[in-house]
DNA sequence: ATCGATGCAAAGTTTTTGCAATGCT
DNA sequence: AGCATTGCAAAAACTTTGCATCGAT
């Protein structure tokens, strides 16, 4: 029924590792929220199973990391955000707003390709947010300037 | 004596803040580690003061924040550090081997010029590291994928 | 003398760990 | 049945808050 769970077994088994319901709902939770926190996919999961306990969450998005299936990004502020794999993405995060935007992975190509002639770094775009302002807190900004200083 | 402490007694002046002996050695660990966590430059300012609590160090770092005199960077993992800022750099972090480099500001100017023409996204380039491998790392991953298929 | 700053202790958040009980295969 | 997985409780890591005391101006 679920491509994405069946799949998931099976990279389990490979491993000896086992399924189960708490590890199911936890994928499908982040895969429906798209980038969430911990305590958010906890959230989600207790929505169907309310005995999930968050300690198993984290276990189980650690897992999934390592599986390869979920990848976290750091937002900037607290906690890490999981999001599936195919769902990769760059985030723009306002820290004013705290909006999240996110963009297509090539447009960091260039600087990608930079990076790695430049320095032998490999960059992994996904996993860190960039910061700064959105556009409608930068232009209210600039309006708040030049009411200052008109 | 101190450029720096006197610029920012001036700077608590104007806002009827006070200067402290806990501020001057908050502000001179941060200069000296270049990026430090709370923790960290609370251990440097203890050797000086041994008394200095680590609550000061988060409060005073706060402020001076604030001031405008220091900022704060995610590396990614745990705790933020802290720089003073006209040591403003882009951070690049190995989540590897936990390396942290440092790079021009400039290597992030055509990314920042097309980001805020494409979605009015005005990036602060200094707040978040770029994650990734270092050299080193990549060159140990690629040795061992030769070694499992050679 | 005033009022901001500090230290201490305690509480809040977020994440991790140990261990007995549970349940997938 | 065997062993991975879970839940619970406790601890660890990181940060914030309340309050009495201290000290810069």
């Amino acid at each position: 029924m679920n491509g994405v769970d069946t799949e998931l077994r099976q990279t389990l088994h490979r491993r000896g590792l086992r399924m189960t319901p708490q590890r199911q709902l936890v994928l499908d939770a982040v895969a429906e929220l798209g980038h969430a926190t911990p305590e958010a996919v906890c959230t989600r999961v207790q929505e169907t199973a309310p005995a999930v306990n968050i300690t198993t969450v984290y276990r189980t998005l650690d897992l999934l990391e390592q599986l390869g299936v979920v990848k976290h990004t750091h937002l900037g502020h607290g906690a890490p955000t999981y999001a599936t794999s195919e769902h990769e993405h760059v985030h723009l995060v306002c820290h004013h707003c705290g909006r999240v935007d996110e963009i297509d992975v090539a447009a960091l190509d260039d600087l990608t390709a930079a990076l790695r002639e430049s320095h032998g770094f490999r960059l992994d775009a996904t996993h860190v947010a960039l910061s700064g302002s959105c556009r409608d807190c930068a232009d209210r900004a600039d309006a708040e300037l030049a009411e200052d200083a008109p």
